[in-house]
RNA sequence: GGAGAGAUGGCUGAGUGGUUGAAAGCGCUCGACUCGAAAUCGAGUAGGCAGACUAACAUCUGUCUCGAGGGUUCAAAUCCCUCUCUCUCCGCCA
């Protein structure tokens, strides 16, 4: 949720920044709509005023008097209820739309149509040299038995998959290096719901603009989380947290579940666009001064992560037109894929400022003021994506993968996911 | 799933139709007393929205909010209906 009282004072910033993430949204109607709206609050406020006054005196009242009293205000009842109807609709239509503006990008991020507009701000690490020809992590993961679509298709459809034998290790080793990692970092870790109310999903921004990439349970009106990000945002919904506690860090390990509605076709097969995966995700609620210096902290937190398995990757800044409605600033880390020939996004990490927190009432307090906090957000390890670089960049020539070094302590000593043939 | 109890301000807790946004206590803030502190005494102490004023903060006025939504009434924390959540007991269950 925007700052109404900006809007209102400066509607020539989210002109603009409307205008840079190509939304189509009529700020200028939406004042107009604002502007009646509150015409109609100060007559219902009038109309109110004036029946508690006489709520007050007609107890005091007797006689023709009274009755006078009581038949002038059952009149005035039926017009304060025309204009409360009418108020209540005018709320609902303002509401409705001012769920649907964005987030003010910070003034680093490119302004760009679409994922054209995205740009590499730098690389980190080199890419892996192969002397024959790659494979891709279907291949060396069907043949090594660790991964087994044809069954998950049988049972679930497209898009889920089975982990088998040594990849069922290589997730757990993965989530005790990252958590090991991010605990040194003082993040705290949780588990999470992963069912949850449409007020976080809300609050959180996902609904109402990108609504229809959750599944949703009919029966009891809840929402499979998408990301962790969801509970964990909303964690400290309605809460005043006390300052000396920010920047609050946690990391969350839950799977995740995504309709993919709108990508058919794309990315079809392995690890990479699934409707169910594990992820660990880190989130920060922040003081508003120190916000953009902890969002670079978090980056710095999850290129740790990712430099430690030895991975190449860049890190993009993402354009206007392709980062989220709530996002002040997002940057993905796109790591190498061999058998891609190109960078594929394994990580996102953003800072969405006080969008989410004035949804989700998250204050502290500075003083004798109370203050929005700032809220951002990272991958730490999306598994099956991390797995899928792995398996690609530390394949070897007979189909085995050598597993990254910093992970074999949590897998027994193990230094190779060989072929069992 | 069955039976019962409950949900009031930061907390405990009173309040069953009319100046109750809400007693009392605790906590917190400010002040007095003190060399300082404790104790004591005094004052203050929810949030949303709209309006006035302001550079802004503040302040003032009105309004809404006693789990949520709806209803009865001139008037609802208080009466009625629906829902949600919490607790206790039974059943089932990883």
């Amino acid at each position: 949720m925007i700052d109404l009282e900006l809007l209102r004072k400066n509607p020539d910033i989210f002109k603009t920044e409307i205008k840079n993430r190509q939304m189509k949204i009529d700020v200028d109607d939406d004042l107009k709509l604002d502007a009646e709206r509150r015409e109609l609050i100060f007559k219902v406020d009038k109309i109110r005023a004036e029946k508690n006054e006489a709520s007050k005196k007609v107890p005091l009242l007797s006689g023709q008097e009274k009755q006078e009293m009581i038949a002038r205000m059952k009149n005035l009842n039926n017009e304060l209820k025309g204009l409360e109807e009418r108020l209540s609709e005018k709320e609902k239509e303002f509401s409705d739309r001012m769920s649907l503006y964005p987030n003010i990008a910070h003034e680093s991020v490119p302004v760009g149509r679409d994922e054209s507009g995205n740009v590499v701000a730098y690389f980190v690490g080199d890419k892996p040299v192969f002397d024959f020809k790659v494979k891709n992590h279907i291949e060396i993961g069907s043949a090594l038995g660790i991964i087994d679509e044809e069954r998950a298709s049988k049972i679930s459809g497209a898009r889920f998959i089975f982990l088998k034998n040594d990849a069922v290790r290589l997730q757990f080793a993965l989530i005790l290096y990252v958590f090991d990692l991010l605990i040194k970092k003082g993040f705290s870790p949780l588990i999470p719901p992963v069912l949850v109310k449409e007020k976080a999903m809300y609050g959180t921004g996902f609904f109402p603009v990108e609504a229809s990439q959750y599944y949703k349970m009919e029966l009891d009106d809840l929402f499979l989380i998408g990301t962790a990000e969801v509970p964990l945002c909303a964690y400290h919904a309605d809460e005043i947290l006390d300052v000396n506690l920010l920047p609050l860090k946690y990391a969350a390990y839950s799977t995740c579940f995504r309709r993919e509605a709108g990508s058919y076709g794309k990315d079809m097969g392995g690890l990479f666009r699934v409707h169910q995966f594990d992820k660990i995700e880190m989130f920060i609620f922040s003081h508003p001064d120190k916000s953009w210096d902890d969002y670079e902290m978090l980056r710095e937190t999850l290129e740790n992560i990712v430099k430690g398995l030895g991975l190449h990757y860049r890190i993009m800044n993402m354009c206007t037109g392709d980062i989220g409605t709530p996002n002040a600033k997002k940057y993905d880390l796109e790591a190498w894929i061999p058998s891609q020939n190109t960078y594929r996004e394994i990580a996102s990490c953003s800072n969405d400022t006080d969008f989410q927190a004035r949804r989700l009432n998250i204050k502290f307090k500075d003083g004798d003021k109370k203050r929005l906090v700032h809220t951002m957000n990272s991958t730490a390890c999306a598994i099956g994506r991390m797995m899928m670089a792995i398996m690609e960049n530390y394949q070897d020539s007979k189909g085995n993968v050598i597993i990254p070094d910093i992970l074999r302590k949590y897998m027994g000593g193990m230094e190779v996911i060989k072929n069992k043939d």
